[in-house]
DNA sequence: TAGTGGTCTAGACCACACC
DNA sequence: GTGTGGTCTAGACCACTAG
């Protein structure tokens, strides 16, 4: 163990050492780590204080597990921006959307393959504290509204889990949406409808049990959230909409006009 | 274990056991809960399987651990919201920097108290990789760059990691932040200067060893990460920071002007 | 089949916070 | 001191992936 802090827990002594030895390349991104039982005895510990080392680091994303093949250094993700520029009038389609189809990397060579898609999971009236809530942001009854929950789909894994409650009237936009077609292009061109921001929200969390088995992620992931308010032209509120996505593999940029 | 899935490993179903007793309010927000040995009794496991579903559950946010104390059942986080109104101009102490103060809880009694302080950690030319990128943003060489390194602290707990790099010529407004002082303010205030954004971008990523300690929390823990260039009147970029902070802790919202 | 990581046990001792 | 969570060991067996 030649490492630094004398106090820290034999883990963490042998986490940061390992971190080091990925930090001054000795390991390379995407290289085969030494097993578990192969680092255990390297370090004279048992392989269980191993593991502990080894599970931080996967957390803090420096490795990457891959079971009943072994732990690799983790590769930097491959992050997708998502450019708006300010201020935005009207059509909301500005970013999200289309940067999501655009920029995902063409399978086929030379054709751009359209790999994001929006699947929905489940969809009827809401209920409950987040009814309220949502009733709130859109000016409605609670009573009223639906939710809609959908989730994202980028080269085939699943990216962004989305939550959206309406009141009854753009509700049956749900209707229009073809399969594997997205939301906001079913209020827009199936419904015809001049859909601007209210306001948007960013924050991060921890993914619970639920998100991160359907993001497949560990439970406790970074997650990026965004939610807020779409409007149509005469003020009324769309919908509210809450979007959760893997931390590492998305960014929002917002570019001010001069 | 009374429980559900039963193809998963026992931590996890006890973990999922003790979630819905929290879920269903068996156990409520700020409660003790049973000691771990106590559970592993409950349950007939080793303690070490409850530690595991104990982990998980503090990863995801919904129990408290205290050392030498016992495990509580998580209270929801107190979050400031910083919110802006878009389109903005000028003055980039819109949001942040005055909701830090003036939103902060007072502890005296009717006394506004100014909680949120930003201290200097480091200070001096950057190099390397971070460098180079931060000329990228800033239009300038990046041998002439200075970086700064503050902490923000609300309430005498570290929440918000800054990391500033600045062209020489903006530089020497940190001779004019005092004691406690705002960065910002230093630059505006000390220095006369007309700031507003460039551009700024969201993300989240999970806490390195080195940002876990500065703000006291898990190696891991999700982070919302907010980055942006700020220029001046003529359009020269003063700065390109970084923040990193609790993602728990901190919701932006921006608001859209109709 | 061989090799990897994943789960679980039994038991020991330590570090910390409170009384 | 007493009780809590934190660390570590030795050893066993399982589940998954590849060849």
């Amino acid at each position: 163990m030649p490492s630094l802090l004398g106090n820290q827990p034999l883990y963490r002594r042998i986490a940061s050492e390992i971190w080091e030895r990925i930090r001054t390349g000795v390991l390379r991104a995407g290289e085969q780590m030494p097993t578990e039982t192969a680092l255990s005895e390297e370090f004279s510990v048992n392989r269980l204080t191993v593991r502990q080392a080894i599970a931080e680091l996967q957390r803090v994303g420096a490795v990457e597990i891959r079971r009943g093949i072994g732990t690799f250094v983790a590769q930097p993700p491959d992050l997708i921006e998502v450019v708006s520029t300010l201020p935005v009038r009207a059509q909301q389609s500005d970013s999200t959307l289309d940067a999501l189809i655009a920029r995902a990397p063409s399978a086929v060579s030379g054709e751009p393959l359209r790999t994001v898609i929006e699947q929905v999971e489940s969809f009827g009236l809401a209920s409950g504290v987040a009814a309220a809530v949502a009733a709130e942001h859109l000016d409605t009854d609670a009573g009223d509204i639906y939710r809609l929950d959908t989730v994202m789909i980028r080269d085939e894994r699943p990216w962004i889990l989305n939550s959206y409650w309406l009141p009854a009237e753009f509700a049956v936009a749900v209707d229009h949406m073809p399969e594997h077609g997205l939301v906001v292009l079913a209020l827009t061109a199936g419904l015809g409808l001049d859909l601007h921001y209210r306001w948007r929200a960013f924050s991060a969390t921890a993914a619970d049990f639920d998100e991160a088995a359907r993001l497949e992620v560990a439970a406790g992931s970074a997650l990026l959230v965004r939610d807020g308010v779409t409007a149509v032209a005469d003020g009324r509120a769309a919908f509210f909409v809450q979007r959760r996505m893997r931390g590492d593999t998305a960014k929002f940029v917002l570019r001010y006009a001069e």
